[in-house]
DNA sequence: CCAAGTCGGTTGTATTTGCAACGGAAGAGA
DNA sequence: TCTCTTCCGTTGCAAATACAACCGACTTGG
């Protein structure tokens, strides 16, 4: 277990069991931000980039087995004598860019004020990622309220006006945007 | 200038001038989701996370000169054997890293779902991070307010509320977090 | 000293949202 | 078929929010 505030060097990756991400406000109350299961990472952007201290606590959530690798180590050894490290590398790379695409996305949305905006933002670059005006999200609708962090009977209720509207069609996790623009 | 949706493999970095990114969605309205002055660089988590499509319209505001770098051709070219691109890599991965963090750190004040969850979040946040429950922020209060995402007289209304309530001071940008908790 | 501008707190009101509860539709399993 | 469960649309209501407007404190420049 590392606690926020540690300095942390080395990067986690869990082999089994799963991992807890606890943050903690200043008023002592803590809650679960986010669980890494089997195969996934932690606290790789603070060891990657450079800051050492977590901003969270990590608990083991069961009996696991993380594996710990010192990237900070990894990178400063052989500066470019390595193919091996060279490839661990821009892989890093590879998978904080990617990261960071996923969370200015997913940002883009929840920035817009309101229920319709965040639900029109999101429906939008789905159909511009289809390619399609017709088209499939990956979420029920509590998921997706979720990810827009807005309640569920909410989404439901904007998603009825917007229908009615006719801005939009929708049956389950099928969608489709209609001509009328109501942003 | 660079239409979302374009297939990009060059970094830019903005010598003089600015440059804005553009955001439409899917019934032709378009808004600026960000300027980038001098020094600064844009596409470069499309570029480094390999996935090439652009998620925006990069369009120069003024006359404007820029950089760009083949990133993709840096990073495949030679795998392991030159320092310098070696060092390249490793500080392009340090500022995703980073950027990660930001992102991250926002995301989660975001999250919350009520003013007084956000500002809780950034203060306690900021409170940490200067390791005092006595500390200066660098936003006014529009500033803070665009940051959360919320209303400005909202913001202002919600701080009122929580000194009345005995959970923070303030004066200006410098707080002071109190024992009550009322998160 | 005055005028104009900026910043931030306050108030009133119309909207929006969260929340709790209910009910119908669809699917799974006995 | 019957029951149980899950998903989701709907409704009513209390609470939170955006929005517009106003005001006072401060600052700046003449």
């Amino acid at each position: 277990m590392y606690l926020a505030g540690d300095f942390v060097r080395e990067i986690g990756i869990v082999v089994s069991g799963r991992v807890h991400l606890l943050k903690g406000d200043a008023w002592g109350n803590s809650n679960i931000m986010a669980e890494i299961s089997v195969g996934g990472m932690f606290a790789e952007a603070v060891v990657c980039g450079g800051v050492g201290v977590l901003p969270f606590t990590v608990m083991a959530a069961a009996d696991t087995e993380a594996l710990f690798a010192d990237f900070q180590r990894i990178v400063a050894a052989c500066p470019a004598a390595c193919a091996f490290h060279a490839l661990l590398i821009r892989n890093m790379m590879g998978i904080l860019a990617r990261k960071n695409i996923m969370l200015a996305g997913k940002m883009e949305h929840i920035t817009k004020r309101t229920t319709r905006g965040k639900l029109l933002s999101y429906l939008s670059e789905q159909s511009k990622l289809r390619g399609s005006r017709n088209f499939e999200i990956p979420f029920n609708r509590q998921e997706l309220a979720d990810y827009l962090s807005v309640d569920r009977s909410a989404l439901s209720a904007e998603m009825s006006r917007l229908k009615s509207a006719g801005a939009i069609r929708y049956r389950k996790n099928r969608f489709e945007l209609l001509g009328k623009r109501e942003a």
